[in-house]
DNA sequence: TGATATTTGTGAGTATGCTCACGTTTTTTC
DNA sequence: GAAAAAACGTGAGCATACTCACAAATATCA
């Protein structure tokens, strides 16, 4: 029975797991369930946007458009939300999503969600819980992106992959070089030249897109010193 | 009568608004006002914390210190909550708001603050929005500081106290040279040349501290081409 | 499997803005 | 109102990272 999807889901978020049934049954009834491949957009900066999304999951990026120069905001791995923000505060996307690896997304009718924080105060809670972490998050990479220099923070996202990521030393690099720039604010020549020094020092090794932390106290020295 | 002191206070916020007399009541009782002059730290990076602030009057920064650097998140005027983040998410505060001009804060116990987001849907929901809207200019803040050049943000920044704080295009500068560098991202003398630039360029005037914007729309200009 | 597109590597030259050093002005304090 | 402290102005030299141009490698597709 459809009606019963998120009933029955087994990767409920943490404020989703404060509803009861009557609400899961309504968030049920009011929810879309998408897959996405590699590449896709989930959201379109600029586009109209109704739903919140539920990234249930695939890794996706966020990233905003500026002067014909694109900044990746966020790296963000499922089970997650996405776009409260930007749903919530207007009904203009301010930013785009898209996969970075295949992915399957919840989407929430925008309405049926105020419902829920309106009649749920724990969801609500969690949402807000949510909603701070992020923000927090997104201070500490503001400052770090504009007081750490390149090699500190080419350190910092190879150490973010390794182990927010993929939880491996070993990892596939989900992203080419002109967006690890855009995710650091550089440019793909500069990340080529940075992750080759960090080969020729025995910090990583790299096969294709695949690579390996060899040194990665070093590494966490080099984010720590800038 | 001391109880009654949110009950009649006049600069209510959103959220404030939607809460019953009784509510209204259990705030009074869990909130104390306090005054800080110009220069005062309100909140202290790494310390810990147990309130939520909600500034009455006065004008703000929140800053963030990393490696002996100090960077401003935000310049905030009252009325506006400060840290719920910092507040919600753990115990300690990821930053430091201070005073730029005198000010009045209320401090709201952290327990009776939860108990109204659980109690009161449009109360969370307004707190909700609240952070919405500060994510999405932290995005943009954080978009413009890594792409814009220093003459850019820094017409950014007379414009964001022309229109954003003051609602003049004269106004006395609460920032120095030095506070303006860690708003932007550069030093303070940059600024200086930046600013002496603009003057020789006839896009500003300044006798000490007090600005006097000549030509916006050209400062429109150069803070769009960044 | 070959052809095309995309991604990546690399060098040289350059610009933006930082650092450092010191002098001047303004503000604060006693 | 004098002394001290803080804030500000300014120049010279330098470093980091960007731009531009092109070659090499890898991936994609018919």
């Amino acid at each position: 029975m459809i009606k019963e999807k998120c009933l029955t889901c087994d990767i409920k978020s943490a404020a989703v797991g404060h509803l009861d049934e009557s609400q899961l049954r309504i968030l049920g009834e009011n929810c879309a369930e998408a897959s996405f491949k590699k590449g896709e957009v989930i959201i379109k900066q600029d586009s109209l946007s109704s739903n919140i999304i539920y990234l249930k999951d695939g890794l996706v990026k966020t990233s905003m458009e500026w002067n014909h120069k694109n900044q990746i905001l966020n790296i963000i791995k499922a089970p997650a939300y996405l776009g409260i923000p930007t749903t919530l505060v207007d009904k203009v996307n301010h930013y785009s999503v898209s996969a970075l690896e295949d992915s399957i997304a919840c989407f929430i009718d925008i309405n049926t969600f105020k419902m829920l924080i309106d009649r749920n105060g724990k969801f609500a809670y969690e949402i807000i819980i949510h909603l701070c972490k992020n923000e927090l998050l997104q201070y500490r990479r503001c400052v770090y992106r504009s007081q750490k220099h390149i090699p500190g923070l080419v350190a910092d996202t190879l150490l973010f992959f390794s182990s927010e990521i993929y939880m491996d030393e070993t990892f596939r690099l989900p992203i080419d070089r002109g967006e690890f720039g855009d995710l650091i604010g550089t440019t793909r020549e500069t990340v080529s030249r940075m992750l080759k020094e960090f080969q020729e020092d025995h910090l990583i090794e790299m096969k294709g897109k695949v690579v390996t932390l060899v040194n990665p106290d070093r590494l966490i020295m080099i984010s720590m010193h800038g």
